[in-house]
DNA sequence: CGTTTACTTGAGTAAACTCAACAATTGTGG
DNA sequence: CCACAATTGTTGAGTTTACTCAAGTAAACG
């Protein structure tokens, strides 16, 4: 199996030999997670980062008083708490949503590799900025799209995103989110997403059972949600 | 005047004489921006990116139905649209909210100096991370704060991010954004922001006339807002 | 000094929330 | 493999927050 964070950083940016040999080597193997086990929490300083290589987790903060918000679901491929590597402390917590596996790198090793080869400084660098791209998407969905626009457009960039990974088959993907979860991430009540989600059932647009989600009309939910791929697929220049 | 992108980079990473040398050079003089002219705007793919060296800009996305979504105020040493050095286009528009002067690099100068100096690579990196930070707190503003607690929040930031420009004297700074500004940051309708910055008023939390903000009680504004300082300060380990 | 832009206020409406109960599903120990 | 527990999903009724529309006031600008 290919190391998904290696895919991830050839998406944005050219690698040399060496350069997929560096991260080969500083990056360790495979570690399992359970389910709902914290892989990251806030306020911690960890010595290694953590790659996803399978399963779904979330990043997110708690608030003080108790509520809770999603601002990434993490695929594989996925580097779980990049700013743990550089800045003073980390700012969230991340979750294992199912059985997770993660490969990690130690911090001193990462910041030596970025140290000696810029072209993965660069690559990193690169990878941040689809991040943030991502970020932005989200605070216009939370900011400006009712509940409805909202919880679409998060289907069709969680169904972007698995596709890229290549766990689509025929428009139907496994979704092994709760209610409550996609309630944290869309800044709604779990409550209100099952209304509306049964809303985009009745109408045709999504199908969501035994934790599969299948993309009925892929064309009405774009149209719903008013999303635009391009963020993603981001690459390099 | 010492080049604001500079100290921007060296917060979050140790520079050389060689790197401090390097942006210099590459970091063409000053060019003013009037009010409300927009400093790039979405989908182009400019051959240079921008540095704010004085003044307020804005990073802004439109969706279909004519809204719009604020996702980041830009003052002095931030960077107008990193992702257009790399990404195949710029996601969002930047605009001037108020007359504005910037620096700018090109493309080719930017990837060429970040590949010859891995240190500069991961400043830029370093200084994406905290951006990422940034973006994230607004998700949480967005998502789980109420209009009162949400206003009062990103007034915290912006006191917090001034100060450290230097720019607050007494705890009063100019605040150059409009009612409908802060709506379209917040999430929020403009009249909606009116009356619940009445509310911030008489409860004397802050003062806000002649585009001058004045924090009257800074610890009841931060307890309203639950605001923690520790993601903008964040500096390298 | 007139015009545009920004702010303020009121009244009615709608989207999303709260609380509470119950059904269905999933997981677990015996 | 069943029985029970725990989690997740569903529904109803009432409430609240924030929105819409519309008009009027104050401030900034040329």
């Amino acid at each position: 199996m290919t190391n998904p964070l290696l895919a991830k950083l050839e998406a944005v940016a050219a690698l040399s030999a060496d350069d997929r040999n560096t991260i080969e080597t500083i990056c360790n193997g495979a570690r399992t997670i359970g389910h709902h086990k914290d892989i990251v929490r806030e306020g911690e300083k960890p010595e290694h980062i953590h790659i996803m290589l399978d399963g779904w987790a979330a990043r997110y903060k708690t608030l003080p008083d108790g509520s809770r918000q999603i601002t990434a679901f993490l695929l594989p491929g996925d580097i779980c708490d990049m700013g743990a590597a550089v800045l003073k402390h980390t700012d969230h917590s991340v979750v294992a949503l199912t059985q997770v596996t993660i490969a990690s790198i130690t911090r001193a090793a990462l910041i030596e590799a970025t140290r000696e080869r810029s072209s993965l400084a660069q690559a990193f660098w690169w990878a941040s900025l689809v991040d943030e791209a991502v970020l932005r998407t989200w605070i216009v969905n939370l900011g400006r799209r009712d509940a409805y626009a909202r919880i679409a457009h998060l289907l069709c960039e969680l169904h972007a995103r698995i596709k890229r990974v290549g766990l689509v088959q025929d428009g139907e993907f496994s979704l092994p989110l709760t209610q409550e979860q996609l309630a944290d991430a869309l800044g709604l009540t779990s409550v209100h997403v099952n209304r509306t989600l049964q809303r985009l059932r009745t109408e045709g647009l999504v199908e969501l059972r035994n934790r599969t989600l299948t993309i009925l009309d892929a064309e009405r939910l774009g149209e719903a949600a008013t999303f635009d791929p391009g963020y993603l697929h981001a690459s390099a220049a």
